[in-house]
DNA sequence: AAAAAATATCACCAGTAGGTGATATTTCGC
DNA sequence: GCGAAATATCACCTACTGGTGATATTTTTT
């Protein structure tokens, strides 16, 4: 029936292409409906039958171009590489280490707080240890890491008597975790996560940047 | 042939029940099976066909007896209430707030991470939010701040000129991301989560303590 | 003993997942 | 123009999910 109509009309119209050939564009419109998946519905939802439909292409054409689920992680984890690089304004002070932690750690937050791609990914690597998340785990904490040693590494340096990285990777943590509950609770360990909290959390931030890192005389 | 087969034996042996009547143990059998596969294979396999394969009877009893995986939840929230108070001997100080805040932490630290059933509850709580985790997110808060505000009732009341609530938000977020991070990944912002590890980070949590919550000089 | 109620299981449904072979369409090289 | 290669889609497979109606078995009540 389709053909029969399309044979009878090719002479009035043009030859009216099925598709069209267009793999760049495919591949773009995969791998952003990919992320766009991941980032608004969650690992659970990550699938090639989601992506291909966000993508309004056939789930075949993902295997075909990369090679399945993993390699379009691999591509979204090279998309990651230099996010916060991205979305983080390098303006931080350098003339003291408490200070300077401070700073970077409500830049981590903010910049976190305002994408949902990474905070799904960071979601995922907690729940699940699959080839797919070990492979997006070292590509995001390569990012995190460099950023945030290019970040400190005007800094003065901190007391020896301390132990940074140790201090630093409780901070760090606390306010990734704060920022996942913020999203998912609005809440945590009793304290409300609205604007008046999130301005606690950042007051007691500096607070505890200060004290621990010495220098509570500005 | 099944029942000719029975029939014809049933003058030589027993009349060998098809199953055997015993709500009350398929009861607890569901909802042990639950929480296993919860706390072993994670929510995103949590569902009545594993739990009931686990358990060993059919998925209909799940509805039958619970109500679906929303009663069964309710169930293992219950059951949650008082885990922490289980686990966790309760021998704190009580000299100063720092020290009996650092007791806390390391506590509650330990409690966590030998609790697998928690902590996939609590990667459930940041993934999505459904009605089933609301309940148990409610359920496992309740317990864990009865839990922190026993311990901390006979501490020295902290400095008002610090806000207690916030610092400790952070350093409670601080740790339970640290364990999950160790559980999943065994590292955290380039600092390995082996014993010495964790042993450092024990130290700057009460490092932390003690410097945020005055009493520095011992 | 017969009827009623409780208990447990089975068989099936529609929906969706990941994955693949066959096929249609388009473009390129000759 | 013609065949080969690239491109895109379709149709189908198996496996598993949550959910439900029908049925078989056991116990209790009458």
């Amino acid at each position: 029936m389709e053909e029969a109509f399309r044979a009878g009309m090719a002479k009035m119209t043009k030859p009216e292409k099925a598709w069209i050939r267009d793999r760049e564009g495919k591949e773009q419109a995969i791998l952003k409906a990919a992320m766009t998946v991941l980032a608004e519905r969650g690992f659970s939802k990550f699938g090639v039958n989601a992506v291909a439909k966000g993508a309004g292409c056939d789930k075949q054409l993902i295997y075909r171009y990369f090679g399945g689920l993993e390699g379009l992680a691999d591509k979204i984890g090279e998309e990651l590489a230099d996010w916060i690089g991205r979305e983080v304004s390098p303006d931080t002070r350098t003339d003291s280490y408490a200070e300077t932690v401070a700073d970077l750690l409500g830049k981590f937050s903010e910049a976190l707080l305002a994408n949902d791609l990474v905070r799904q990914i960071v979601i995922w690597e907690l729940a699940e240890s699959t080839p797919i998340t070990v492979r997006l785990s070292a590509a995001r904490s390569r990012a995190l890491s460099d950023w945030i040693s290019r970040t400190l590494k005007t800094a003065p340096s901190p007391s020896p008597r301390v132990d940074a990285p140790a201090i630093n990777a409780i901070l760090i943590a606390g306010v990734q975790h704060l920022v996942l509950a913020e999203r998912s609770s609005g809440s945590f360990a009793g304290l409300d996560l609205d604007e008046a909290g999130r301005r606690r959390v950042r007051a007691a931030i500096r607070a505890l940047c200060r004290s621990a890192y010495g220098e509570g005389e500005i």
